[in-house]
DNA sequence: CTACCGACGGTTTTT
DNA sequence: CCGTCGGTAG
């Protein structure tokens, strides 16, 4: 298809900037505010570079996401635009990309920096930088390289860009001394080596550049590399993308917006638009039109926006109000009784008066939301409303992993299958998989038609188990423990390389019916029993960190005060870029609450001045 | 044992 | 900004 004759698919339209943008031929960068479709962007570029050829049938492209979740939305985007061609877009977090390489060619990494045999990862590294002061009077030339040296962040900022050496080492800065000292402190000559994701990162790295023939496989097989969420970029990221796809003819698609950038603080660049406009002589694009949020919320976005870049263009807003209510506006409480009854009795009304399900609400806050937990938990339940908090501790695991872990999720999948009678179509396709892989190598279909039998005895023997008893802590248990050994643990251990530590096995086991044993009172039966450990239907409450990406019919921040909003001093315009984040999640409605006996409102005036500028009103919560 | 003082932490992802 | 924790004086 000539480029000409290309149009979007699955969309009705696209603003003219997204046009020029998404057939630019060289690198760009894409500046996209709250709700532009940043996602939606890169899955019609993706369907015009395969439609046009530009990337020929036998090439790929490479998106790199952060987080899992974002890598498998863009993944699915793409599917549901491009299907023929899902197979060549390669969504991957950037942590499973560099890993991925470093398994794969491991053996091309030049010495001392081989590794053989298994390596361990290690998650909570302490980032404590070696001894600077002993290094610097070695050193007293260096002296005051050293004194400049970061302490906190070290490893992210400074080990992060630290080119390993091929061959005997010549570091000649105080970076590079410092950075040596701190991989000979924990790269050692034992025996299983433990390293962290920025370790995995600079090693790939290192493979790259040792090895051109690879890097020259890199470059021939993705012509083209997406990135999402550009303005988090953390100092590995950036330094590996630039060694690897610097200076080739790689064409790199940056997203991201300015404004959204909220992880300064834990180390991510701080310009990482201008070094990338520079080292890839990219074409900077900006997208308006907002498919998020009504244009009573875009009028409030770009009061705030103003104050973070004085040029920036007020969004034109693509969606229709569909509610009477302000669309932003302060509920003021007495105290944090007051504020969880208030929120629960209107969240109650207004998911009871509109239909709309709880899941389209959102509570968030600036930190620390198990504080706020309970309260919120206990006023919604009364009303029969589940909240879920992915940040609560379930045993030892935290909800969000154990819903991500494949293994918890195959015997939700099971419970339910066994719950439905194979009335669930999903969980059944997906446990029948799981039966299938779960033998050691490939099996005969005589095999497999016996495991099959074997599963489908199973599935009726704990059916009849749970018709008989309704879902309660004993038949939880029972349920459970059935499954792990109808599977077996060598089987599970096999099939789930997580689960290969026995006791983390133990741990995703107890931490499962933990979960299912806290939400089991008022279940209907064990499918419902399912849905409500996994959250489905409740309102979640969240950091407003980990709201970013992410979008709600109503939104309420939690605690616009100067508690819950300490660090405002700090960084101030981070603050703002924070408090801008929490304020664009909503469609249409987004409500900050505050307490009078939580604390003042002195500190971020600031922000209590943004909203003034809109005329938001102050009042209690009409119910 | 208690009362007081100062230091400290708090927003995060990734196989 | 303020709750928690560890240390110390009384």
């Amino acid at each position: 298809m000539a480029p000409v004759d290309w149009r979007p698919v699955g969309i009705d339209q696209l603003e003219p900037n997204a046009w020029n943008a998404l057939r630019h031929e060289g690198s760009s960068f894409v500046v996209a505010g709250p709700g532009a479709g940043k996602t939606e962007f890169l899955a019609q570029r993706a369907d015009y570079l395969f439609s046009t050829r530009q990337c020929p049938p036998s090439r790929s492209i490479l998106a790199i996401s952060f987080k899992r979740d974002a890598a498998r939305n863009l993944a699915a985007r793409v599917g549901a635009r491009t299907p023929d061609s899902t197979h060549r877009f390669d969504s991957l977090t950037f942590d499973a990309f560099t890993k991925g390489l470093v398994d794969r060619f491991r053996s091309a990494l030049p010495e001392p920096w081989r590794i053989e045999g298994d390596y361990e990862i290690s998650l909570r590294e302490s980032g404590e930088p070696p001894d600077l002061d002993g290094l610097a009077a070695r050193h007293p030339k260096l002296a005051a390289e050293f004194a400049a040296i970061p302490r906190d962040n070290f490893v992210n900022k400074v080990v992060g860009t630290y080119a390993l050496p091929i061959g005997g080492s010549n570091a000649k800065s105080a970076r590079e001394l410092a950075s040596l000292a701190w991989w000979n402190q924990r790269f050692g000559s034992t025996e299983t080596k433990r390293v962290s994701f920025v370790m995995l990162n600079r090693l790939a790295e290192l493979i790259v550049r040792a090895n051109p023939a690879i890097r020259r496989a890199l470059l021939v097989t993705y012509p083209f590399v997406f990135i999402d969420e550009f303005q988090d970029t953390t100092f590995a990221q950036y330094s590996f993308l630039r060694s690897v796809f610097g200076s080739g003819r790689t064409v790199v698609t940056a997203v991201g917006d300015d404004k959204q950038r909220i992880m300064g603080w834990a180390g991510a660049l701080d310009n990482a638009f201008a070094e990338f406009q520079n080292d890839f002589t990219a074409q900077r694009f900006e997208l308006n039109w907002n498919f998020r949020s009504s244009s009573a919320m875009t009028r409030v976005h770009h009061v705030v926006a103003k104050a973070l870049n004085d040029d920036v263009s007020p969004a034109v807003s693509q969606v229709d109000a569909d509610v009477e209510d302000d669309a932003v506006v302060v509920w003021h409480f007495d105290d944090l009784d007051d504020e969880a009854r208030g929120v629960a009795q209107w969240i109650s009304e207004d998911t009871a008066s509109s239909g709309r399900s709880p899941d389209r609400y959102a509570l968030l806050a600036r930190q620390k939301t198990v504080d706020l937990q309970q309260r919120l938990e206990a006023e919604l339940a009364q009303r029969g409303i589940p909240l879920r908090n992915d940040d609560e501790e379930v045993g030892t695991v935290r909800l969000q992993d154990l819903l991500a872990d494949e293994f918890a999720k195959g015997m939700l999948d099971l419970l339910r299958v066994a719950a439905s009678y194979g009335g669930n179509g999903d969980a059944w396709m997906r446990t029948s998989g799981l039966i299938s892989r779960m033998h050691d190598g490939p099996a005969d279909d005589e095999t497999l038609s016996r495991s099959h039998r074997s599963l489908d005895a199973f599935v009726a023997r704990l059916r009849r188990c749970m018709l008989s008893n309704p879902p309660d802590s004993p038949a939880i248990g029972q349920a459970l423990g059935d499954i792990v050994s109808y599977l077996g643990i060598p089987a599970i251990q096999s099939a789930f390389p997580a689960q290969r530590q026995r006791s983390y096995l133990e741990d995703t086991v107890a931490a499962l019916t933990a979960r299912l044993e806290k939400v089991v009172g008022g279940a209907e039966g064990w499918e419902d029993l399912c849905d409500r450990a996994e959250g489905r239907g409740a309102v979640p409450l969240m950091t407003i960190h980990k709201s970013k990406g992410l979008e709600y019919h109503t939104v309420i921040v939690l605690g616009l005060d100067d508690r819950q909003w300490w660090s405002f001093g700090k960084d101030p315009i981070e603050a703002i870029r924070t408090f801008f984040v929490g304020l664009s999640r909503a469609e249409q409605r987004t409500i900050f609450t505050h307490c009078t006996a939580r604390g003042g409102r002195k500190g971020i005036e600031a922000l209590y001045s943004l909203l003034a500028e809109t005329n938001v009103a102050h009042m209690r919560p009409q119910s």
